[in-house]
DNA sequence: CAAATACTTGACTATTTTAGTCAGGTTTAT
DNA sequence: ATAAACCTGACTAAAATAGTCAAGTATTTG
């Protein structure tokens, strides 16, 4: 199990921005250079990131994006559904209690993975961009 | 991020096995019937518990496998470990305090992904085979 | 108004990983 | 002897990933 670059950069990308306390707008460009992250692929994610409403963007020179929201109302949930990324453990559909893989029980560990998809989620949910930012800034003293 | 199926049918069938107290030796051809999984595949994932000693072979007829040690000693972990499930969230390499990706300070995101590592380790870590037939035959009641 | 900056979109592709399959063994109980 | 079952290594199709590339459009600024 391992975490895709695509939302590992999501992350990274919205902790850079927000260290800026999201003044003026940001330029991929500068992400890009700051964070080592490909300006094109860093683009494909923002366009993810806009249509969810987690960033604006600013057209034109001196442009970029800035949050739509304040840094504590972004939790690392809506950053991950944004870029597509998931949280899968089962093959089996959650919802059905019972059957999976077209049987009539419930696979003999279903309950685990939907614990831990649960373990995972809430760790995910419990994570604002404020926390991260924090965070660094402390790390760095 | 998503768990492979090897993972998952590795712990599956360390679970079916489980449940018949290791009297005798279970035969994978049970298990791929049982669970719904390709014999060809149980036999490459058996063949990496056997090197790391979860479980032991008996050849011959009225062969097949039985657990090396105790269920409630069998952790997640160590399933996991044996069938090279990784759980990978970073690029860079967690030894390095300092410097991710040939920088000098660590990534913004660093201890973010340490910590959620850690998370999933530790839910794996505190669970053992026999948590989870109990559970299972507990939800079956 | 020209030029530069920066967002926007969609298609394309190389690489890697996954999830198996297949073919041929060897061992041992009956 | 033969059948059940483990054992091993090589092979492969499909999917996902991690980008790249090309051709735009919008806006500021000199």
């Amino acid at each position: 199990m391992k975490l895709t670059s695509r939302g590992r950069y999501a992350v990274m990308a919205l902790v850079d921005m927000a260290r800026f306390n999201n003044l003026n707008p940001v330029s991929l460009r500068d992400i890009s250079l700051r964070q080592g992250i490909s300006l094109d692929y860093l683009e494909q994610i923002f366009s993810k990131l806009r249509k969810k409403e987690i960033v604006q963007s600013v057209r034109g020179t001196q442009g970029g994006y800035i949050l739509n929201k304040k840094a504590k109302d972004i939790r690392l949930t809506n950053i991950f559904e944004a870029v597509d990324e998931k949280i899968k453990t089962v093959k089996c559909k959650k919802e059905s209690k019972k059957g999976c893989n077209g049987k009539a029980t419930k696979c003999l560990t279903h309950n685990l993975w939907d614990e831990l998809e649960n373990h995972i989620h809430s760790f995910f949910n419990e994570k604002s961009l404020e926390d991260l930012v924090r965070n660094n800034r402390e790390s760095r003293l």
